[in-house]
DNA sequence: CTGAAAGCGCTAACAA
DNA sequence: TTGTTAGCGCTTTCAG
């Protein structure tokens, strides 16, 4: 019948395949939804004709029905380094093995920003939250006011910590990689950061604190501005004076790029005049000059545990206290700290 | 009336915030969704209501009545470098501002999960796709097949092509680099890189054969297995030979990386035993000794682009023959090349 | 300009 | 075991 031909078809929907199959349409949904109330030899009929039209189910269809979208949103300040890469495909990979889809939000580490995304998830109906945190604030009591969520926050804490939580052990770390700079016979060691206000620095900070207290050295601590330079300038600063540190910690990833900025453009020598530790690795940190000695993050762990934890939660146990774990950090032991390392 | 307290209650819907405004049902969504069809007074009256109730419209149910979902599928292999990080917060910026959630899936550059996941993304009824091939063949057709959605490439191009797609002009810029390294002096250049069966790859294989050819020179071509060591292996052959390569031509990121990491084991001194060049950037590259001379691609701009094109597919323009846009790259000349960098 | 009603594709209760 | 039906929350006719 030609001039009426169907000008697009649209996908097929359960209600095809019943007929095909020649069932009811509850009954297809059984057969397909893998419940064990169809017959054997039915659901292999509805089967193969779900097969023949290349039938796929509506998730968002079903998750109007179940109230469960399938998706948990995950929000972080951004992809940077590695660290984060790694976190999220972690997460995502055990997300995906419990068949969620994951939906990823870039807040810039900015707190309207993060509301907005959050309100922006909750309205595609997601089933949990994977957060880093940015402002430890208002964030998420907003998104505990809106609605009952399951959230697990992960490399920052909630300050507001009815949440579950996935850290690492940040003081700790720092504390040996401050101490391994001391077995080094270091006496002035310099510690270096950028975003005080950021619970993980604070950490790290007491770390170093704590390990140059027991040692009985002077601190000689600067968290500076995290603008291009700023680094920099702490290190001529340093270097200036008549008894310049030996040694230093960098705090994070971002402050040790322009600690080895810095090192290159003044031919500073690692680590006869300056020793260098750093919390967190950077890409090619293993082929620098010398290789990077760094306390490393378990990234990918803690995006697993952190998921982990989440569908705990969305499956059932919303009422458990909140959990609080703490990973621990590989010291990866290479050239700049004055280690020979053993290729 | 205790013991009967509610013990949950639901999100509000549309007939709550109805109610509360005291109008019809339909009258509340024209109002919320910014028709005109509405008398200005009734519209605040429904938008105090919602804003009362703290009301968020469900995605759900709109997509499932509208047939949009608002989300676009980001089908990339992995995130290893920034370059893919990039391109997607580029992609994930344009579709924010139109509205549109993004879900972000990895293949591994494996076509089997690639199919999966599409499947995945379709069963969640999203409305387009951005997406890395992994194998040019089957995966879109894939695609295709099931669903006519549309699908803009970037990056790789897709071998089935009656799809959009964004590229950077690969052997057009790989001849450019090359011929750098010929303006230095240079007489055998050899050229190193990995996964052969990319299409960016073969393009700039073409590049550095075609700059070769001009010049007169003997081409130097090897790519090798993207196995760890591979790379340096090849190197160890080349300054075996009599008349080794001067320079070397590094054809992507993942094989700078190795290049690098042969270079700093093996004390090599750049770019006086071997000059280097380099198709992408990698992080670090300013900083290392000395600075990396790199051919870079505007990742972000890649991923803008990519995102505009599928917003044009969408909102309509869907029998508009295929464009392929082809980007431009910067070279970004610092030190390794054999140029001194004016600092 | 507004209200009532239909229906998107699915699952879950209820009958048969 | 299977078919029928109601309804998830929303938009969109169609009358009024």
């Amino acid at each position: 019948m030609p001039g009426k031909s169907k000008s697009t078809n649209p996908a097929p929907t359960l209600v095809d395949v019943a007929r095909l199959a020649d069932v009811g349409l509850g009954t297809a949904s059984r057969a397909l939804s893998g419940q064990n109330l169809v017959s054997e030899e039915t659901r292999k009929r509805v089967e193969r004709a779900a097969e023949r039209l290349g039938y796929q189910r509506n998730e968002l269809a079903r998750g109007l029905r179940v109230k469960r979208s399938g998706a948990v949103g995950i929000v972080v300040p951004n992809i940077g380094g590695p660290f984060m890469a790694q976190c999220i495909r972690g997460a995502q990979k055990v997300l995906r093995q419990a068949h969620y889809t994951s939906i990823i939000a870039f807040t810039d580490g900015d707190g309207r920003i993060e509301n907005e995304e959050i309100d922006y998830l909750i309205r595609h109906q997601i089933d949990g939250i994977l957060i880093v945190p940015s402002d430890g604030e208002d964030s998420v009591l907003h998104t505990t006011r809106v609605s009952k969520l399951p959230v697990v926050a992960f490399d920052q804490p909630i300050s507001a910590s009815t949440f579950d939580s996935v850290l690492v052990k940040n003081k700790q770390a720092a504390k040996v990689a401050v101490q391994h700079l001391i077995g080094h016979g270091h006496k002035r060691i310099g510690c270096i950061g950028i975003h005080r206000h950021l619970y993980t620095i604070q950490q790290r900070i007491d770390g170093y604190r704590s390990a140059i207290k027991d040692a009985g050295l002077p601190p000689m601590l600067e968290i500076v501005s995290p603008d291009d330079g700023s680094v920099a300038r702490q290190i001529d600063i340093w270097r200036a004076m008549k008894q310049p540190p030996t040694a230093i910690f960098s705090i994070n990833e971002l402050t040790t790029l322009q600690v080895i900025e810095a090192f290159a453009s003044r031919s500073i020598k690692v680590p006869e005049e300056l020793a260098l530790v750093a919390f967190d690795d950077v890409q090619l940190g293993p082929f620098l000059h010398p290789p990077l000695t760094a306390m490393v993050q378990p990234a990918s762990r803690i995006g697993e545990s952190a998921a982990t934890q989440l569908l705990a939660r969305i499956n059932g146990n919303a009422d458990e206290p909140a959990k609080r774990l703490q990973l621990d950090l590989d010291f990866v032991i290479r050239g700049s700290c004055g280690c020979t390392p053993t290729a």
